[in-house]
DNA sequence: CATATTATGTGGATCATACCACAGAACTCT
DNA sequence: AGAGTTCTGTGGTATGATCCACATAATATG
C-alpha cells in the first residue's frame, strides 16, 4: 500500500462524493460496496455528522442542506427547527392567489422556501434578497422586488425608496420579523428596517409577526409598532405571562401549534408539542 | 377557504414543502405531525415517488435533485474562464468612487464578484439578484437595488417599474450583457430585459457591453440598441471582420485583452486598479 | 520488540420500518 | 339516499437498523 491515505479516510471521502451525486445514501449499500461491515459505515457516518459534513438519517446519511445560501452567517443557524416550525405555521396562513408582503430576515427566508416549494399562484412583495431568490425556481409565483439601498446586515433593502414603494401596494397579508419582543411590541436594532416593517404593516389586511422564543423580552433600539397593530404572532412556544396577557387584551392571535392540513378548516391539534429530536 | 382540496392532497403538499426545509423527512415524524397513521404517510410518499416529485428513502423521503438551479447556473458554468477574463477587464474600467449600473446576467455577475472583492468605495445600481448578493459581504460599496418583477430566467427584475427607476439616476458607467451580437447591435431574447438595458445605457456616460465570443452572430428576438450607442465592448476574442469593421467605424472601443494590450494571450498584467484581489 | 492506540468485525437484544391483507370510514356521483 | 370508489387505520409478521459490549486486527509509538 503506497497510499498515504488511511482506508477510513478514503472511505469517508467516497461517502461524501457519493452524496454529491445522490441526495441520500444507505448504510447497508455502502457497507456492501466497500466490503466492510455495516457497523463501520455507521461509525463513519457518525463521525462525519459530528464534523458537520453530512446529516445522519435513519438508514444512512444525506447531504447537508446546501439548498439555501449560507448567508445570515451569524445567528441564522441557531434555532433552525424552531424557525422551520414558525415558517410552516406562517405558510398555512397564505391562501391561494393571495398578495403577500414579506420582510427580509432569516425566519422569513424559511417561510419563502416553504411557499416557493408550494409553487401556488400568488404575488409576493419583498425587500429581501434571500426571499426573492427563493422564488427563482417557481413558475406561478409573481415576485415584486422593492427598490432601496442594500443592507448587508439585513440582506435586504431599506430606505425611503423602499418605504415609498411599499406604500403604493396593498396586500392581503404581511409577514415581518423582529429582533426582540416586549410588552410594548416588536423591537429592532435597525432604524431603517423598522420603517420598512411599519410600511408593510400599514398596507396589509393581516399583519403577522414571526419571532422565535429566544427573542422574547429583548428590547432593542426601536419599537416597531404597538402589539395592537399586529393581527397575529407566530412563534415556537408561548411567551411569558406578561406578554401573553397583553396579547389577549388586544385581540392578537398567538400561533404556536403546527398547522394541520387545510388552512381554513380544521386545525389538527397534536397531543404533544412533539419536542422532535429529529437528528436530520 | 372552501377550496376543493382533499386532505390527502394537502398532506402531500406539506410533505413537499417540508422537503424544502430539510433534505430528508421521516415517515414517523410526519405521521405524528399530521396526526395520521404511518401507513398513510408511506402511501403518500409512495405516490409522490411514482410521480417523480420526491425520492423514497428507508425511513421516509428525500427531496429530488435540489442541487442545481435550473436556468442560469447551467449557463453560468459554461465559459467560466472567458467570463472571468471579461469580468477582469470590465472591472478595470471602474474607477474609485464611480457610480456603476450593472445589468443582470451571468457574465455581469462575475464582474460583480470582482468588484465586490475589491471593496472600494463606489455606488452600484442593479436589477440583478446575484449582482446585489455579491456585495453582501462588502462594507464600502453602496448598492441600490431596482424595483420590478422578478424574472426567474434572468435572475433579476424588469418591467416599467425597473425602467422608470433607472431613469431617475445618472451613472458614470453601465455594464450590460446580451444573448447575441450582430452588426446591428446586441440582441436579446427577452423584450422586457431589453428595455432595462436601454434605460441603463441612456443614463450612463460610458456604455459597456460584456459578451463572450460564443454569442457572436446570434440574432435574437430584439435588438437592444445600435452598435453606435455603445462606447465599449468587452469580449474574450475578437469578432469576425464584419462586426469589427462596423465597430471601428463607430468609435466603439473593443477590449479583448487586459488594458496595456499584448498579444499571444499570455500577458494578463493587471492595471493599476489591481484586480488581483478578485479571487478571494 | 512490546505496548498503546485506533479501526474494524461479531453477535444478540431492542427498536423502527416495511409489507400485506382486510375492514371500516370518507368521499363522489347519480 | 345508495352504490361504487377512494382513502385510511389496524394488526401481524418479516426485515432491516440501531445500539452495546467485547474480541480481534491493523497501525502507531517508544
Amino acid at each position: 500500500m503506497s497510499l498515504p491515505e488511511g482506508r477510513k479516510t478514503a472511505r469517508q471521502r467516497l461517502i461524501i462524493s457519493e452524496l454529491a451525486l445522490s441526495p441520500t445514501v444507505r448504510t447497508s449499500t455502502l457497507a456492501q460496496r466497500f466490503g466492510v461491515s455495516i457497523e463501520t459505515i455507521r461509525r463513519d457516518i457518525e463521525e462525519l455528522t459530528r464534523r458537520g459534513i453530512v446529516d445522519r438519517t435513519y438508514g444512512g446519511a444525506s447531504g447537508r442542506q446546501l439548498g439555501t445560501q449560507p448567508n445570515f452567517s451569524d445567528r441564522d443557524v441557531e434555532a433552525i427547527p424552531e424557525r422551520d416550525q414558525i415558517a410552516r405555521i406562517a405558510a398555512s396562513l397564505v391562501t391561494r392567489g393571495a398578495v403577500v408582503m414579506i420582510d427580509t430576515g432569516s425566519t422569513t427566508a424559511r417561510l419563502a422556501q416553504v411557499l416557493a416549494a408550494r409553487d401556488e399562484p400568488m404575488t409576493v412583495i419583498t425587500n429581501g434578497l434571500p426571499i426573492a431568490s427563493a422564488f427563482l425556481r417557481t413558475d406561478r409565483v409573481r415576485v415584486v422586488v422593492c427598490p432601496g439601498e442594500l443592507s448587508p446586515r439585513e440582506q435586504g433593502v431599506y430606505g425611503s425608496e423602499t418605504c415609498g414603494f411599499v406604500q403604493r401596494f396593498y396586500a392581503d397579508i404581511a409577514f415581518i420579523g423582529a429582533s426582540g419582543l416586549t410588552t410594548e411590541g416588536p423591537t429592532d436594532v435597525e432604524m431603517e428596517a423598522c420603517w420598512v416593517k411599519r410600511a408593510m404593516l400599514e398596507r396589509s389586511e393581516r399583519r403577522v409577526l414571526l419571532i422565535d422564543s429566544t427573542k422574547f423580552g429583548r428590547r432593542h433600539l426601536e419599537v416597531v409598532c404597538p402589539l395592537s397593530s399586529l393581527s397575529d404572532i407566530i412563534t415556537d412556544q408561548g411567551p411569558e405571562k406578561e406578554i401573553a396577557d397583553r396579547l389577549a387584551a388586544t385581540n392578537v392571535v398567538l400561533h404556536t401549534e403546527e398547522p394541520g392540513y387545510g388552512d381554513g378548516g380544521w386545525n389538527y391539534k397534536l397531543p404533544s408539542q412533539n419536542a422532535d429530536l429529529n437528528r436530520e
